[in-house]
DNA sequence: CCGGATCCGCGAAGATACTG
DNA sequence: CAGTATCTTCGCGGATCCGG
């Protein structure tokens, strides 16, 4: 009977990582975080202290396409993070802007922000010295870090 | 050749982007941190205080696949975030653990999920809100969560 | 038996063209 | 200018097999 445990197990263990999810707020707004476009979308508003236009935030945040765009900053509208003001006057304006809510997040977010700047070069050392020892295992010759 | 344009767009948004990129040291870490799967296993290593084994760490992490663990712990042990001691031993034992400089990721991680933990009610709330908002915009009567 | 690498299927991310 | 629909591509997740 140990064929029939498969489905089982991944109910199970679909089950129970929706319920780890579910009984620990912090891992919800760890999965709402950790997408990197709202990251930047906060961080893009929270830079420029104001409202920002759509295009404006699209050009703030090069590479990302409309669709995660519009995707990420209905997200954040929903979840109160981010203020959309819509002025249908013939040339479309939308304007974005951080909510209470989302300032109160720069300061966690600037925290990272501000460990990442400090602690990169040791990163980088790290990774070059680590693709260096997969590159040449002997230890001969090792690249300037 | 008019059809390269496309290819062409395509490549200067992504060299625009990675250049981006590479002059922010913590577009860089954001990146690598935004990834979810690597907040949580700093985080479980942190919580631990301690090494962990590979299958403890996937016991800790509900919902991770194998791949995306050792992927996850291969980018962090590449990034000198965390350490790797293998066990060549008749039972393969594999620990990893923070390091200093994971560690002191901690903290600011810290930061974020303290920040989560206090707010996500809220967060809850302008779901709910949004979603009512958005379900009968005439004001009409509906119950639903 | 644990740790991990590989292959396949699916869903989401991304780019493009189009609409209001 | 802001946003949507469509197609493609890619990365995640799962299952299976391999090495120690």
């Amino acid at each position: 009977m140990a064929t029939t445990t498969a489905d089982q197990r991944r109910a199970e263990a679909r089950a129970a990582y929706d319920a780890y999810l579910a009984q620990c707020p912090s891992r919800q707004l760890l999965a709402r975080i950790s997408d990197k476009w709202v990251t930047l979308v906060i961080c893009a508003l929270g830079d420029h202290r104001g409202p920002l236009r759509y295009s404006e935030l699209a050009r703030r945040i090069p590479g990302v396409s409309q669709k995660m765009l519009t995707q990420t900053l209905r997200a954040l509208e929903r979840d109160g993070l981010i203020g959309r003001t819509v002025t249908a006057s013939v040339p479309p304006r939308v304007d974005y802007e951080l909510t209470p809510l989302g300032h109160s997040l720069l300061e966690p977010i600037w925290h990272v922000k501000h460990w990442a700047e400090q602690h990169m070069p040791e990163i980088d050392r790290a990774r070059t010295a680590y693709d260096g020892a997969r590159d040449e295992p002997t230890g001969a010759v090792r690249a300037s870090g």
